[in-house]
DNA sequence: CGCCGGGGGTTCGGA
DNA sequence: ACCCCCGGCG
């Protein structure tokens, strides 16, 4: 038990803690993680479980294989024995093996939110909505909310109906409902609630894994919703050995479903529940974690809880403040220039944070001209792209073919002559006869169409059967390879010689090498499609690694941000309307998230936090005048690099006076912010061998000038800093000679 | 069937 | 500013 040894007192109660209900509150970069790894390799070690009667849920893939590897190096290989993943992944495996009894066959496909939206789209036209008035986004989200509650169509209709808008989404979500059924289909809202429905209808299933699972762990429960609450109370309900793990003050996904009402509805059903507090952060400098506190404290709705460091004090927090998103970004990439030279940091502890996904842009063209390595987490990820989601769907097809949503999808791509109106009828068809557009192809014959159309129609069937046939009787590479060439999308992409085209024929060989992979991995037992295909829809993007320990600067928004660290974050946008963004500033509860995002945002940083705001902002192309955020102004005085920290609370006021032109050339700048300070000389002139003056490196010489335009670089050799290839466009310098 | 242009909308987003 | 969706036309 040497581990135990490597953690202070609070963590050590926490792992030792094994028996009956357990929560444990942990703040911001206090060791969680390790907590809970160490809880699990010790009642191995101790000989309480087999890791088979272990379950232990997380949100997302990256958190499970951190987690497993952590526990594989402490309790050894057994540990792979563990039934830990996502909630979604552990119980669409359990559900695959109950599928019958739940009239589903073992192949269901899941679908993603796309298919759903777009199945959602099909109702509203099947029954004459127009979905302009009422958006399929907006009725999707009512069922799946209605779901996450466990509310099934017929209660939402008796109960929920109030205006056109709820009454709509009642007859869409009876209509979805079967609809998925006929395809032999489950959203991911089902993975959650069909273990319920199974439970409650079997008795002896739920016993059996009520039985089987002896420990149960629970990972970001602030996150968790009422089914997945509901789902972890039942399995618990034998052993009563169940652990949850949360931080109430970055509970960020209420929008989706997510509920602190979980945590306290866990106390009053385990009334004897331990309650453990990791409170030291071992992750930031007492500044950051101290501007952190003060931060949250100006929310209402907290647990008590009071979050320590004992590390160094740190830099104070920098303002970066400009008239522009343009300039914004500018002077954040000539910051991280700089911290890399002062810190001698490298790309990769370099994050750039905020709150939209459009904000990403300006940053992104500033990395470039700067020569800095970057990567945008959570764009459009490999498995979303048109490409890849039409390959996946004939994979889906041979594995399901009732599965609409993939029938539709690819029922005419590439171009094999079956029409718009040929397809709408035949999709209206199955929509009256309620069965699926699979079984309404089978009978084409019967239906009428012209012969032409009949025959691109039958042809389509057979190849499809022919998949299906190929990928029971070839392992999932050569199935998938089949699949690739007599679909006709090899061919079509590859007569597509853009740059674009290349790229996602491209992308289709690497779909191809990962099935490759998958099938040559000696720990597949089953190296066929359908195995492939159930992993498939519950692995989205961060599983590409190929990156992950590249050097590059990361930019994402703060909603991904959580879970990760890193020496120098710059949290950027940080503006009323922005962040808090429009639309959180209706409620209260609404404006405390936002305050815990930002919470989040601060608490990634583990030396260096920066926040920028633009005075000005071009939004939806409209120009936009901003204030700082009243985040900024939350943050006490004292941990923000600032002159103008003398009088409590006018902060505010006195950042706007900051914002008034008070540079005149040749001056040092009076703002903080950074970087304005040397005013340089017009460098269009420049040549080699000049004597240079640098605001940070000094008096140098220029040895080399290379590049045109925006990329003129020039290498230069500073008398006290040594050579570095500067930027002429950002770098600011003197002409001495 | 496929391309082009207009109009509407626009947070955050795991699985 | 940009993206997606739809309708009209070649």
């Amino acid at each position: 038990m040497d581990f135990l040894n490597e953690l202070n007192e609070a963590q050590r109660e926490a792992v030792l803690s094994v028996n009956g209900p357990n929560m444990i509150i942990a703040g911001a970069g206090s060791g969680k993680t390790r907590v809970i790894t160490y809880r699990l390799a010790f009642i191995i070690q101790q000989g309480l479980a087999d890791p088979f009667e272990l379950l232990a849920l997380t949100f997302t893939n990256k958190a499970a294989r951190e987690m497993r590897e952590r526990i594989s190096k402490i309790a050894g290989l057994e540990a792979k024995n563990i039934w830990m993943g996502t909630f979604h992944s552990v119980f669409s495996r359990i559900l695959r093996q109950e599928a019958e009894k739940l009239g589903y066959t073992r192949e269901f496909t899941i679908y993603d939110t796309d298919d759903a939206l777009s199945s959602i789209k099909e109702i509203l036209r099947g029954q004459n909505i127009d979905d302009k008035s009422f958006k399929p986004k907006n009725i999707l989200n009512l069922i799946s909310n209605a779901k996450n509650y466990l509310i099934d169509a017929e209660e939402f209709e008796s109960k929920y109906v109030v205006d056109t808008k709820t009454e709509i989404a009642a007859r869409v979500y009876k209509i979805y409902t079967e609809k998925c059924f006929k395809a032999n289909a489950m959203d991911f809202d089902d993975l959650l609630i069909k273990p319920i429905e199974l439970f409650t209808q079997y008795p002896d299933i739920l016993h059996k894994y009520q039985h089987r699972f002896k420990y149960i762990m629970v990972d970001e429960y602030q996150d968790t919703n009422y089914a997945q609450y509901l789902i972890t109370r039942k399995l618990a309900a034998v052993h009563e050995n169940i652990c949850v793990v949360g931080d109430d003050a970055q509970s960020i996904y209420s929008f989706r479903g997510a509920t602190i009402q979980n945590i306290l509805n866990f106390k009053s059903d385990y009334p004897d529940v331990k309650v453990h507090k990791l409170e030291q952060n071992y992750r930031s400098t007492s500044n950051i974690v101290h501007a952190a506190n003060s931060v949250i404290a100006h929310n209402e709705h907290q647990l008590e809880k009071r979050v320590f460091t004992d590390n160094e004090t740190g830099d104070k927090i920098q303002l970066i403040i400009t008239e522009n998103e343009n300039e914004e970004a500018r002077k954040v990439v000539d910051s991280i220039r700089e911290q890399k030279q002062v810190h001698s940091f490298l790309n990769r502890d370099f994050a750039i944070l905020y709150r939209t996904n459009m904000q990403s842009r300006t940053f992104e063209d500033q990395l470039r001209k700067a020569g800095i390595a970057y990567r945008i987490y959570g764009g459009l990820s490999f498995y979303r792209r048109k490409e890849i989601k039409d390959m996946l769907a004939y994979m889906r097809l041979a594995i399901n073919p009732k599965d609409d949503e993939a029938l539709k999808r690819v029922i005419n791509y590439p171009v094999r002559g079956i029409g718009n109106t040929t397809v709408n009828h035949m999709i209206a068809k199955a929509g009256d006869l309620k069965i699926s557009f699979w079984e309404v192809l089978e009978q084409f014959q019967k239906m009428g169409f012209s012969t032409q159309a009949q025959k691109a129609i039958a042809g389509f069937v057979d190849a499809i059967k022919a998949f299906g046939t190929e990928a029971i009787r070839e392992d999932a590479h050569d199935a998938a390879s089949f699949i690739a060439k007599n679909s006709g999308m090899l061919k079509e992409l590859h007569s597509d010689e853009s740059a674009e085209g290349v790229s996602r024929w491209q992308n289709v060989q690497e779909l191809l090498n990962a099935l490759r992979e998958f099938t040559e991995n000696p720990e597949n037992k089953e190296p066929y499609l359908h195995s492939f295909m159930s992993e498939i829809a519950l692995f989205t993007d961060q599983d590409d690694t190929d990156k992950a320990d590249s050097d590059v600067v990361s930019m994402m928004t703060l909603h991904s941000a959580k879970g990760l660290e890193y020496n120098s974050v710059y949290i950027v946008g940080v503006e009323e309307g922005l962040f808090p963004g429009a639309m959180s500033m209706n409620t209260r509860e609404d404006m405390e998230e936002e305050r815990r995002l930002f919470y989040v945002g601060i608490t990634r940083a583990m030396k260096q936090l920066t926040l920028s705001y633009a005075r000005t902002r071009n939004k939806f192309g409209q120009f936009s005048v901003n204030e700082p955020s009243r985040f900024i102004r939350e943050i006490k005085a004292e941990f923000i690099s600032s002159p103008h920290t003398n009088a409590e609370g006018s902060l505010l006021r006195e950042i706007q006076k900051m914002n008034m032109p008070m540079r005149r050339p040749g001056t040092r700048d009076a703002t903080p912010a950074q970087t304005e300070a040397f005013i340089g000389d017009d460098l269009s002139n420049l040549a080699t061998g000049n004597r240079v003056e640098h605001g940070k490196f000094g008096l140098g010489k220029v040895l080399m000038l290379e590049g045109e335009g925006d990329e003129r670089k020039a290498t230069i050799a500073f008398d006290a800093k040594g050579e570095k290839l500067l930027v002429l466009k950002y770098a600011k310098l003197k002409i001495m000679e």
